[in-house]
Order: structure tokens, then C-alpha cells, then sequence
DNA sequence: GCAATGTATCGATAAATGTCGATGGATTGG
DNA sequence: CCAATCCATCGACATTTATCGATACATTGC
């Protein structure tokens, strides 16, 4: 499991893998169905070349099944890097973001 | 105040940006002491435009004295950025993170 | 087996980006 | 004023990266 800051952020920059991830989000997609999705925008060898990149920083869950390969977003993988930002980037933030059980009981 | 997940990623997708982002956090830093913190790796003019980028993302708070000009990390910013990040793309896992606009104000 | 299907990989190309030296504008100290 | 300082910008260059068509490698259905 890689955390790197900066692994992490490389693999989000670029609008296209952000689309992708979209689109993983709660479901399981062949490549081609994510080709698919895409309508028209790249195609195949595009789509895997980003899911290479996204499965290198762990964003992405697959199962391979016959001779179809499924993908889906990694939301722990996600959110345990964003803490990594915060606490390396935003101290001062920190302990309000990734301690849920701190998180003070709001008055209406 | 720009929040596009995309503009926020690539303002983080580079290592000697996150180097200087490291530097400028919780305190303000004239371009110069930035350089000399870098210890040679980058010189001015490099700086200079990773600060820009980081200007762009709203990443950097300004502020000009004389013909000094000083930056610091924004870390409100990188931090409603993280939760925007969450809310996008790990929806099972946001409401376990404090949402941006409970982020108190911090005290001066 | 064999054709068809799904996907990864390769090589080429173009676009985006990081880096530098040189320069110019603005400000200050003497 | 004038030289020095600080920093942004410019042009050039190299590296990275996104994209594609072609292809190769499995797997499956017939």
C-alpha cells in the first residue's frame, strides 16, 4: 500500500484517469465497459494505460475473470491519502479531519 | 477559491513542489529563503513558477512587502480540497471525514 | 483447433511540463 | 540618482506524459 503524497497526487492529475475513477466508483467495469462509458473520448489502449497508472498507486481494486478484467475504485486507498495530505500539509487541520470521533456534536 | 479536483491534483503532482509546500507550512518564506532551503536543487526562476502554479490552485497565501514577497501553505484550501477529493471519489468513506464547511475558523 | 473477443504492450508522436540562463521591472539603501 | 537586491517573465531545451494504431497474448465459444 503506497502512500506517497506524491504518487498519489500524480496519478489523479490528469482529467481523464479523474473521469475513470468516476466511473469505478461503487461498481466493478471490464475496460471495455469503461471504454464505453468514455464515449469515444480515448480508447482501449488509452483506458489501460490509465488504469496501469491508477493500479501503481492502489486507487484501483481489479479481479480478473476469464478473459475479462474488472476494476473498481479503491475508496479506502483514497481516503487514507488524503489523510496522508492533511497531516503532512494542513497539521493545523489534521486532527479535525481524520479523527471521526473527535468530531464535536453540532448545536442547531 | 478554485476546487477543481483535477486543478488541485496537478498543483500537487510534482516533488519539488511538495518540497517547497513542506517549507511553507505554518510559516511565511520570501522566494529567496525558499531557494536557499532547496539547497541547490532548483534555483529562482524554477521557484518562482512552482509558486505560480501553486498561486493558481490557491494553494499559497501572498502577501508583498516591499520587494520582498512572502508565501505560506494555505492549508484551509488544501484541506477543503482533500474533502472535496473524499466526497467525489470515496462517497462510503466522506461522512466519516469532517465536511469543509464544519471546518472552524482557526483563531488568530 | 480456430476464429473471435478482451486486454495489455509496443513504438511513434504530440502535447504538457520542469528546468535553466538571461533579462527586465520594481524597490530600496547609500 | 545609482547600484544592488528581489523576483517575475521569457525563450530554449529536455523530460515526461497522454494518445493512438498495430500487435501480441490469453481465453473462450463453437
Amino acid at each position: 500500500m503506497n502512500t506517497d503524497p506524491v504518487v498519489f497526487a500524480k496519478a489523479l492529475a490528469d482529467e481523464t484517469r479523474q473521469e475513470i475513477m468516476k466511473h469505478l466508483c461503487c461498481v466493478w467495469l471490464s475496460v471495455n465497459d469503461l471504454v464505453d462509458k468514455l464515449g469515444g473520448k480515448v480508447n482501449q489502449p488509452t483506458v489501460s494505460h490509465h488504469l496501469k497508472k491508477l493500479e501503481e498507486a492502489d486507487l484501483v481494486l481489479v479481479r480478473q475473470e476469464g478473459r475479462h478484467r474488472f476494476y473498481t475504485l479503491n475508496q479506502e486507498q483514497l481516503t487514507v491519502c488524503c489523510g496522508v495530505l492533511v497531516t503532512a500539509f494542513a497539521p493545523d487541520y489534521a486532527k479535525q479531519v481524520i479523527r471521526p470521533e473527535d468530531i464535536p456534536v453540532r448545536e442547531a
